[in-house]
DNA sequence: GTAATAGTGTCTTTCAGACAGTATGAC
DNA sequence: GTCATACTGTCTGAAAGACACTATTAC
């Protein structure tokens, strides 16, 4: 046992989240070289809990005001930070993911939204498999794991690309990422020979993919999609925002009756007048969470 | 921005999980005054990653060579160790999640298996609902409860806890633990007034109620149940595994076919004789993960 | 009228749950 | 034979997916 605990840094890493006009976006700063999200170090003086930390640093350098805030991961790699390389401190990080509603934008700062799949391109599905994807991804990935050799990876490849066969997991979008960081698919990995989407500081955008899988798998079973809309809103907008961050076309119809017979929503009674037929606004209903164990958004 | 960092101390716990005679099990350590989850200071001088380092730290507190290991959640509220009252510095402590086969035994060391149920009695229903939890928790929640006069208090109750008609949701272990904390029904909270199942040192109970829900999550969607078993088994072991982790009996000839028809496990063409009709011998079959995005054991 | 979006009804297949009943061992 | 466990078949109702079709606005 050390006596004080070796150099160990704690940091906060955010991930905030939003969707306008269908698309999914998440706030960045600007880094050295790269978009980085919102960080600092966890100040125990100042803060009763790591969440209490996490709303603080959103505020101060956005002033965003959060809703919906969940722990994702922490992150702790040596050398996760390249300033430990020459001797600094190991830089542990707590990770969060926020959600704020549509109408909510940062003002004044440095900071910007950013579609994330600017990020990963490859993971949005909604107009057909993404050209990136097909094209570039899936051969670079299908060729690198052949030439290791190895055959667990090769395995992992297939099961988290949905190659020879296999299912594509909506949810996988971390496991997908790290194969392409182990391949070399992406510019941050350490023997780089692709570079698939932008890349952001630091491991910001493993921290990312984390929070898009959890986001994806979540909107399943919890019903937070409505963090992210108005208190009133249409199914289509409410179709739109599940597909821009689960990367998929739903058909209509059966979303439609999927959420609104499930009880998740209830309409106010108002319509809104949009391009075509006017349509219902709805409200999400939180009498739901005491009526049903799981209730999420019915996608696969 | 602080120069060098508050104090902060990074510490790990581990909750080692086993099942053993249709029993789940957790291994602990003497504590102080309670039992204790094995735990110590993260060392990043030792280990690349926090998964090795908490790897180690059960190796080192229990001979135990674990399988599977996942990180569960970071615990860091203010005074989650007694020490920080004195003016000890603030311990932060990732918590992971490990499960080991059946035949492995903690050998030497102080460590124990024990009975999860020991500490959360009011979370097997196994046998009909448990007697704590009819005969006392339920009329406790609802009293403390309605006496707060807190409308969303009440409402959380009434979720967590399956009141009035809501569905009881298997998974919310952690929710109920911590609205038995905030109402004093359990030894450990500040304002104590009752004193449901065992208590464990410092918030280890709270990393433990944590561990549960998410096996109890998990094993609907990903094939971990198999971590705990050892390669061949019948369908019994398998269900009896199941209904331990989950906290509830299961229709056996309906598991049967859910997980014989889903491709999750083969028959080996072996049989062993039991106390009656000679089972079947299945092992996991590893091609589910390429076959079907989300295989897990389907219950409700 | 057309284009665009919103919304309904129905058909088919799949699958979960309930349950009746059969099979094969030990004694 | 009985008891205990393992296993099979069938019925039913709920729900998911596909799809054809209708409704209401703007122009």
């Amino acid at each position: 046992m050390t006596r004080d605990g070796t150099a160990v840094r704690l940091g906060l890493d955010a991930v905030v989240v939003s969707v306008h006009d269908e698309s999914p976006r998440v706030l960045t700063l600007p880094g050295e070289d790269a978009p980085a999200l919102p960080s600092g170090p966890f100040e125990p003086d100042q803060d009763r809990t790591l969440e209490l930390a996490a709303r603080r640093l959103i505020g101060e350098q956005t002033a965003l005001r959060v809703g919906y805030l969940e722990q994702l991961y922490t992150f702790g790699d040596r050398y996760r930070d390249p300033r430990e390389v020459a001797g600094g401190p190991r830089q542990v990080s707590v990770g969060y993911l926020a959600l704020v509603g549509e109408g909510v934008v940062a003002s004044g700062s440095t900071a910007a939204w950013r579609d994330w799949y600017g990020f990963f391109p490859w993971e949005d599905d909604r107009e057909g498999p993404a050209p990136v994807l097909e094209g570039a991804v899936l051969p670079f990935v299908r060729r690198t794991a052949a030439a290791r050799g190895d055959g667990a990876l090769a395995s992992r490849v297939r099961i988290a690309f949905g190659l020879d066969g296999a299912a594509w997991n909506n949810d996988a979008v971390l496991e997908r990422y790290e194969l392409l960081f182990e391949l070399g698919g992406v510019t941050e990995a350490p023997d780089a020979v692709a570079a698939f989407g932008e890349r952001m500081a630091g491991d910001h955008r493993r921290i990312l993919a984390t929070a898009i899988g959890r986001l994806r798998g979540k909107i399943k079973y919890r019903p937070i999609v409505f963090e992210l809309l108005p208190a009133c809103f249409t199914l289509s907008e409410l179709q739109g925002t599940v597909e821009a961050l689960s990367g998929m076309r739903l058909h209509g119809p059966n979303f439609r009756r999927l959420v609104s017979e499930g009880g998740i929503v209830e309409p106010t009674g108002e319509r809104r007048t949009t391009r075509g037929r006017p349509a219902s606004v709805y409200r999400f209903r939180p009498d739901v969470l005491a009526e049903r164990p799981d209730p999420g958004i019915g996608i696969r």
